[in-house]
This record gives C-alpha cells, sequence and structure tokens, in this order.
DNA sequence: TTTACATATTCCTATATAGGCATATAATGA
DNA sequence: TCATTATATGCCTATATAGGAATATGTAAA
C-alpha cells in the first residue's frame, strides 16, 4: 500500500488471493516452482514472484536441490493472525451480531461476487 | 492493490494496520467517529475514509443518531479468515514447523521492526 | 565448455490507494 | 435564516505493487 510500510507483513502477504491460493497448494506438500507453476497454470515469473513476498513474510521455506527450489508452507507463521481474529470470537454469536449480519445480508443481496 | 480487485475484501481491508486498530478500539463498543478522532489522535477524514472501507468490507456497522454515526464491529464477518487459518492450525505444531520455525528466527535475528 | 533446464530478477506500465487539505453535506440550535 | 457542529467526500500527490516480457543466474548434462 502506497504511503505506508516497506515490508511485507503477514496480514498483507496474504491479502493477496492469488498467494492465499499458493499455501493452500503447499499445505502438507513441498513443492518445487514448476510443481506449481503446474499446478497453477500462471507464468514462472509470477509464481517465483509471489513466493518470494511470502518468503520474506517467513510464510514459506524454501530448500534447494540441484536446479530445483522446493518451498513449503510455515504454518506457524499464520498464528498471529489466528490470535488477533480469536479477540473477536466472544463477539460473533452474540444478538448484536446476529442482527447485524441479518439487516447487511438484506443491504447486500446479490451484491457478493465471490 | 493494481491491476486487480477493484472492492474491499475482508483480507485486504484488515491488512492495513490502521484499520485493525479502528477494529480494536470497536470491540464491544460502540463509538462515534469524533470519539475514535479523539482516541487515536488521527485527522478526522482519516478516520472516515478508513471507516468507509471497513464499511464496505462489511466489517463495521453505522448508526445514526442526530448529526452523529456510531460505529460497531461486525465481528462476525471475521469468521471467514478464522476458517482459513485453521486449515493450518493442525500443522503448526509439527517437528517441521518448529524446526523451520528456529531455523528463520536464525536467519531474521533482529530483523523484524515491529 | 556448450547446451538445456529451473528459477529468479529486472524493466516496464497501469492502477490502487493512503494521506493531506479543502470543501461539501447534513443536522442542530440560535 | 444563519451559525455551528459532525461527518463525508473530492482533489491531489506519492508510492507500492501486480502482471507481462525479456533476461539473468545457477545447475546439471552432453
Amino acid at each position: 500500500m502506497p504511503r505506508t510500510s516497506n515490508t511485507y507483513d503477514t496480514f498483507t502477504a496474504i491479502a493477496e488471493p492469488k498467494r492465499r491460493e499458493l499455501i493452500e497448494k503447499l499445505i502438507g506438500d513441498e513443492l518445487s516452482v514448476s510443481q506449481l507453476v503446474e499446478i497453477t497454470n500462471w507464468s514462472q515469473p509470477m509464481v517465483s514472484k509471489h513466493l518470494r513476498v511470502l518468503k520474506e513474510a517467513n510464510l514459506v521455506s524454501e530448500r534447494k536441490d540441484g536446479r530445483q527450489r522446493f518451498y513449503r508452507v510455515n504454518a506457524s507463521e499464520l498464528k498471529p493472525i489466528q490470535i488477533w481474529v480469536r479477540q473477536f470470537e466472544k463477539y460473533w454469536n452474540t444478538q448484536f451480531d446476529q442482527l447485524d449480519e441479518y439487516l447487511s445480508e438484506l443491504q447486500n443481496k446479490g451484491k457478493k461476487s465471490e
């Protein structure tokens, strides 16, 4: 984002849908760049660039083997997100919140794209 | 982000630290814009603009009362984030991950800013 | 030492957007 | 009606960054 931080934190890193997709592909697996290229059907530089951002945020780790590089998720780096969100858990079943959801549901009927 | 989505989704909305801060201030409370201005010490337009983004993402709701507008969090809108993160829970206490954390800790010693 | 393969990086452009400042809108009170 | 208060919006600029194309780097094989 403009005029703000210069380096990728966890929240920013996972804000990009393609990066979340990459992370999902890497759940429980260790995959090479070319495997990810094949799975995602994106260009190789695109995969590499997003992996780099994830690496900067320490969300993935790299293992070199010959000319290949294998990536895997550092799942625990997602803890801060869960901890942050957890603060709100106790509020999301209150009547206030329910009413709220209901109202916004009405207002946004058929508006959401994905 | 450039060349991507045009509208704020939940992940993008909370990627901005100031917006997370606003959300935190609103935990369990309903606050007016001017109250938030006082608490945060930001400019009034800045508060309003961030609130607008949060509202677009349906993360906050507005209640008008006279010339004041009171905002509060729609906590349940954070559920998708928790659901997404939860996928990784089972991996973040594995030996793999521990080792990983340890290694990256070494590499990033004293590097993180906040 | 060439050649081929795997991956990263650089250069470019378009665009989103945070922040500052000024101003508009809206509601209340005199 | 006019002033005041509360909030939102518009305009502007600087900057981050996603994506594409081309190229560099690094490694293995011939």
